[in-house]
DNA sequence: TGCGTTTTAAATGTCAGACTTTTAAATGTC
DNA sequence: GACATTTAAAAGTCTGACATTTAAAACGCA
């Protein structure tokens, strides 16, 4: 584990990615504890703080988590999947929403992975994942639920579907591809009109899935992605013509 | 944005989850800077040794970057395909060493997703796009490869794939699923038979593409899953027998 | 006036040393 | 043996300083 003193990168920034390359390569396992922080500042030949900016950077990416007191230090972390996942949607949410992703593009690709797994929890779905999904739709039926709410119970009867793959794995990598596009949904009102088309959809899917026809669930997926564009595409419009008729002033 | 004096939580992670919600929630945008250390300093009624940990930590996570100089300082970063991309490889990667996936449930959360790209890629794939595929096909028939070699031309392969599609949503939420299997891929030695099987499968797939028949190519995919599933399975059957044979004394 | 050079100030990067707080092991006491 | 006390190690934090980088401002020269 060395550092290039010549680089004119930051040193605890070397040192970071030292440290990071080393758990990565398998010389520190898990739960190994790094040397203290004066041991790391002589080893690298760099003051405290300068490690410590550096064990800052490896805490933010869960690699590492640290402890206070004697016998404390610096540990290797297991990467739960519950880390994976916050990780996972705070990037993809970020990535959506810093670069203009046109609404089409992220719902085809959102969808695109979730009919994915459709086969899978067709096949495998428990009663838990179904009596989840059944609990979503009946709270989206509710009139008087506020749009935030409805997105919410919406990603979580997706979450549903994916997770009843039984597939952490997957259930990992969608959770960005689902939860990052609440957001965006977020944008469009729901009336009370395209929330029944939803429910409809909804309920096709879940009884696709509850017949272990994964086939049909996927079917159902693509109807939905359909009516969503469709559905974003009249409110963009409409916002349009609202924006023509009567034109803010440019900010 | 405050944080709570009261807290037992790190300072600088207080301070780190201040500016990172901001930063979700636009109150910082793109290319914004932030106030210089000494100013979050006061802000915070911290250190500025304690500033520069939380920054630090927001640039592990590509939130900020920082300049030198005069009117330097930190600024809001837009997350670049790119650093989501590695951000996501180093995640997925980390996630499967440290938790003790099988290789069958990353195998098949892998095929998956990918199966799901496969009718978009069929429908736009770019002339690019399929001479990448064939390239590599070529490059896995040359006998004198490595086998790092050969798992390296099969994500360049597999990437070629996803990328067809022209989605970049999908492809950044591909790459960790891909290049994240290729250490456990690794793991797999491949004897000549095998490649042999392989480049005919992936030649299949590459054929369907180039037909535009998306199904076929999935077909493909589902074949090459079992395929690999199959040859993992005898590789650790061989290694367990072998192990049984000429036991190692426990470390 | 206009262009190139130099100066300067603001900001991050780094260091040294000290103090505080937490924690668990070691020690002592009943 | 169980409980209280001491102690030392380590992270967390602060102060103050210096080094380095960088772009803007000031300056000088043609």
């Amino acid at each position: 584990m060395k550092i290039d003193p010549s680089s004119s990168a930051d040193l605890s920034a070397q040192i970071a990615k030292a440290i990071r390359d080393a758990i990565i390569a398998g010389d520190l396992i898990v739960d190994a504890r790094l040397p203290s922080e004066a041991e790391l500042a002589e080893q690298f030949d760099v003051s405290r703080p300068t490690v410590r900016e550096a064990l800052k950077r490896l805490a933010a990416q869960s690699l590492i988590r640290t402890q206070r007191g004697a016998f404390g230090g610096a540990f290797v972390n297991r990467l739960s999947f519950e880390d994976a996942y916050s990780q996972q949607i705070t990037t993809s949410t970020l990535l959506l929403s810093m670069n203009s992703v046109s609404f089409d593009t992220a719902c085809e690709a959102r969808f695109a992975l979730e009919r994915a797994c459709a086969p899978l929890s067709a096949e495998r779905r428990s009663a838990d994942h179904l009596a989840t999904m059944r609990a979503e739709i009946h709270r989206q039926s509710q009139p008087g639920l506020t749009d935030e709410a409805f997105c919410a119970s919406d990603v979580a009867f997706h979450r549903a579907l994916v997770d009843g793959a039984g597939n952490p794995v997957l259930s990992y990598q969608l959770a960005g591809a689902v939860e990052a596009m609440q957001p965006l949904m977020n944008m469009i009102t729901f009336t009370a009109r395209s929330r029944e088309a939803i429910v409809a959809l909804h309920t096709q899917i879940t009884d696709a899935i509850e017949n272990q026809k994964g086939a049909k669930a996927a079917e159902g997926l693509t109807e939905l992605e359909a009516y969503t564009k469709d559905l974003a595409q009249s409110v963009l419009a409409a916002r349009a013509r609202h924006a023509n008729a009567a034109p803010q002033a440019p900010q």
